[in-house]
DNA sequence: GTCTATAACATGATAGAC
DNA sequence: GTCTATCATGTTATAGAC
């Protein structure tokens, strides 16, 4: 049975997200898109205007696929703190298996517009982020909710954004990756902070400390 | 009089970073960089051999000329507490004030390749990220070093890696820009945490409990 | 020798004819 | 669907200006 134009195009936008996830827009051409979806380059217009709508609609798949998991682990059952622990673990897991949707997202801040910006928080985040704020609000009400959900995201994205320079960092091991050691570092922080010192106005009077 | 052969060439190069961090590598023109430098696009290959190396050497002088100041906040004297808050504020500041270094650096982190990534780290955050583990030791000899060094830093590069969608987040306010909020922030979650719970063994456990 | 301008070539994105 | 033409861009070769 042929497919149908609308399969055909899914096929083409599901082929062409790897290769702009991998090198960019630009360095991807038409011809390897084509190449990819076993039709010539000229073909590719007949099912889209343009390179730019292409790639505009393959991020709209994508990006709505993503979504949906992002969300669920924060809309179950039990104790807020209990919720807070699952989303990190399963965002840092779904962040180290799929390097794709973080790099789209790392490019479209990069080189998106204010359009594509408020289409991507639309169809991407603001669902999330208004889960996300919610459970700050339970769960720290003493802290500014949208400051600290970004601060959650911040610590399990930031991880697995710069793994590929991670491991020439001094001090690195290949154990660094793995989600469980990062999620689990990043709930200690998020809970306890390093527990240390009040964090205004500590320690002014000894000059050149001794090391601990 | 003349301008030599040294600076002809950091003009070349200090003309192109800007464009490098607006529109990266790619869509940057050999005449779009020659224009800026008043010389035509021919002439840029007296000086470099190609675009590649234009680019590598125009990444090299903004990394080196950034990081001096990024490493200056971690060796001064005081408190390690008072140290690690001063280096969040600083590195607030400096990320509000130039985009252009976190944008090469996502850059980067996104197309550069393994030899790249070995001089970034080299020449960018070695001796920054050795400093930083350093304090880490002494503030929170609990943790990790190496992850809590890259949780800070996380904390405050997310922060304003994500300011050109921040403003379409529900909740999301003008002020959230000023590095001394977001700062203080930062600050008050590294030490205390949320203060709400221990971070194991909360709440009844579930089905689908990651381990503890 | 040193810098620059000009012209020309190869490739890739795209539009339009078939 | 395919094929051809056009345009932008990295790059090279060559020659002129100081």
């Amino acid at each position: 049975m042929r497919p149908t134009q609308l399969e055909c195009k899914k096929r083409i936008l599901s082929d062409a997200v790897p290769l702009f996830a991998k090198s960019g827009y630009d360095r991807v051409t038409m011809r390897q898109i084509a190449a990819k979806a076993r039709i010539t380059a000229g073909s590719l217009y007949h099912h889209f205007p343009s390179k730019q709508d292409l790639y505009l609609e393959a991020m709209k798949q994508v990006f709505t696929d993503r979504t949906r998991r992002l969300t669920e682990a924060l809309s179950e059952d039990g104790h807020p703190a209990d919720r807070l622990r699952n989303l990190v673990f399963r965002f840092c897991k779904q962040l180290r298996e799929d390097r794709i949707f973080s790099r789209l997202i790392d490019r479209e801040i990069l080189d998106g517009n204010e359009e594509r910006f408020r289409m991507i928080v639309d169809k991407v985040f603001k669902e999330f982020f208004s889960e996300m704020t919610r459970l700050c609000k339970e769960l720290a009400p003493m802290f500014d909710p949208y400051l600290l959900a970004i601060s959650i995201v911040a610590l399990a994205a930031y991880h697995y954004q710069i793994t590929p320079i991670r491991k020439y960092l001094p001090g690195g091991r290949p154990s660094y990756d793995d989600p469980e050691i990062v999620a689990q570092h990043i709930v200690t922080l998020i809970f306890n902070g390093i527990g240390h010192k009040p964090h205004v106005g500590i320690g002014k009077k000894r000059k050149g400390d001794p090391p601990a």
